[in-house]
DNA sequence: GCAGGTTCCGGGAACGTTCCCGCAATCGTT
DNA sequence: AACGATTGCGGGAACGTTCCCGGAACCTGC
């Protein structure tokens, strides 16, 4: 499609393409005459400008870019919203692609980042250790970045987090005190940092209690979608153990493996008490409602943008790591009461 | 962030601009060697293309975008991984930008896309008939537009829809034909095109089994969230009108009414029977599982996609109407077998 | 009435590419 | 051996902007 351009206006007007740019950027050389007429002649002809032009002439766009492991729930959704919010006030548009929980896609998306020259990435990983390289390369070359959620271990980067071994602990304690012991966790991807975290909490809250626990029967190691979590339901009733209640590492594993435990008769939460991390609108759209830790999403798209916008006014500025309070929600899931 | 240019590599080497360009591009008329040595230096000095210049040269992006009116279902998401699947095997990049069903926000977000000089833009719409001047002006300008489920009305443009009249009414008739006789329909905003279709394929499925239908009180006005799903919930119940199924606009709003008709004690499906359009996965995690019309989501996005390339490659090429066969899914919360 | 300061505007370079044009060197043909 | 054709390369314009620089016209103050 055809773009109208400042020449073009210049022609119209016959003046020059200086005068017209000085006139749309308000610069104070200019008659006021002569910008009404720049500005009328502007509106009459529909012009747009183009911001490839100026983007090239400053070398950024001011675009940042988000990077999501994936869209189907509304966990990014929430967090994107977050961040448009904050990042739309200053003028700063909000791409956003997703990398569909493989590691490979995130980095073709890295380069479609770094190839449309935004000003900055908000980046929530698929994998804690897969494209190292990458980040490490353009954190060099000075591009600013921020990680939210799902963070990469051991490099030093502005990030926002919610604090997953204590919320875990938390959590489980609940599940203990609620009169549970034989408490499953299922533990969800590995190469996921939270993983790790998370599994901590659960440990030391079963510990605390002195609840032994037999890592390679009662956690469980699984994908991350509704189907991978009814997958381990069925493992878990098929080996025949005795278990009383679930802690899931999502509330997307915990819908799963909820729903296939009642269609195998079992009755929740008398028989099994449900409770995941990550909670978002799912939860409480489930029978029963779920328990969960539910971080603030929305706030945690803000603080991320925030963080973007310290780096991008000055690169150099430190690192910060932001962490974000997550409620503990306790729902029919559990049979808890608050 | 400091990009190395062609410059870099021409100065490096002591050759001209120019033989660079030609060596990167693949031209004929550089000699062998000399090829070898920039893309050595090349990748020696970690060059990338700025696509922003390319850009500027060309007048396109090699993008398209991607506006979608609400990304809190896995609706939107789903659809935009097919367009991606078959527009990323194009070498062409998809950006997605969310309205949050709010028209001006969906108004700067097409502005958005003018302004990045996308190559087309692939839209779902919040209203079918408010920014109706601005749809009419991009597409006079010649920028390539495809819509998908929410189209605009007597717009003609390309559009990738399902087909809601056929499909509600089936869906009614399955209803009726099931038992059921006083059959409420939430229908949603009235500014979305397809729930006027929808309502039509409910009215007329009634009518073929001489089912009076009382406007004012069968038919439900509400948005298209959760919560108000339970709030029209609430207003049935309160009102002591009786009925026994439900047909609703969107699953989530199905959702919405089903879960609150429990909580008020109504079993679903004996004393009502739920149904809707639009389903997505979240049909089939709530409890009891949602009967719903499904349409083909990545299916939708990839038709799309292919549309957009028509459009792309030749402007001036015919608008197409692709209808995509949604099917109906008989589940456990309208008590029918298929 | 003239030096100096404003005000307003046009010319042109620059951002990183591509590509057309032209020139030199080499090649192939007779 | 001499000529046109081909190959390989550099110069420079162009895409749409911004901005620096310089210059013309006007005003100010003595």
């Amino acid at each position: 499609m055809k773009h109208v351009t400042i020449k073009d206006i210049a022609r119209h007007l016959s003046i020059s393409v200086s005068t017209v740019s000085r006139a749309l950027v308000n610069d104070k050389n200019v008659r006021k005459e002569t910008k009404e007429k720049v500005l009328n002649a502007a509106r009459e002809l529909n012009y747009k400008p183009n911001p490839v032009a100026t983007n090239l002439k400053y070398g950024h766009s001011n675009t940042v870019g988000v990077i999501v492991p994936e869209m189907v729930t509304p966990f990014a959704s929430t967090v994107v919203s977050g961040i448009q919010s904050v990042l739309y006030a200053h003028g700063i548009k909000v791409i956003v692609a997703d990398s569909r929980e493989n590691p490979d896609m995130e980095r073709e998306n890295l380069r479609l980042m770094e190839q449309f020259m935004v000003d900055g990435i908000i980046v929530s990983l698929c994998s804690y250790r897969k494209n190292r390289e990458d980040y490490l390369r353009l954190q060099k070359a000075g591009m600013p970045m921020v990680f939210y959620d799902r963070i990469p271990y051991g490099l030093d980067v502005p990030q926002v987090l919610v604090d997953d071994y204590r919320k875990s602990f938390f959590l489980v304690e609940k599940l203990i005190l609620g009169g549970r012991k034989k408490i499953v966790h299922i533990q969800g991807p590995e190469d996921i940092y939270n993983s790790k975290e998370r599994l901590k909490g659960y440990m030391d809250a079963m510990a605390k209690y002195k609840i032994p626990v037999n890592e390679s029967t009662m956690v469980i190691r699984t994908g991350m979608t509704f189907d991978e979590g009814a997958e381990a339901a069925e493992r878990l009733v098929g080996s025949g153990m005795d278990f009383d209640a679930i802690f899931a590492f999502t509330d997307t594993l915990a819908i799963g493996v909820m729903n296939r435990l009642r269609e195998l008769g079992k009755r929740i939460p008398d028989e099994v008490a449900i409770a995941s991390f990550s909670g978002t609108e799912l939860s409480t759209i489930v029978y029963p409602k779920l328990t969960t830790v539910e971080p603030p999403l929305f706030q945690m798209g803000e603080k991320a943008a925030e963080l973007i916008l310290e780096k991008i006014k000055n690169p150099a500025c430190p690192n910060r790591k932001e962490t974000v309070n997550a409620e503990i929600r306790m729902r029919e899931s559990s049979g808890i009461r608050d």
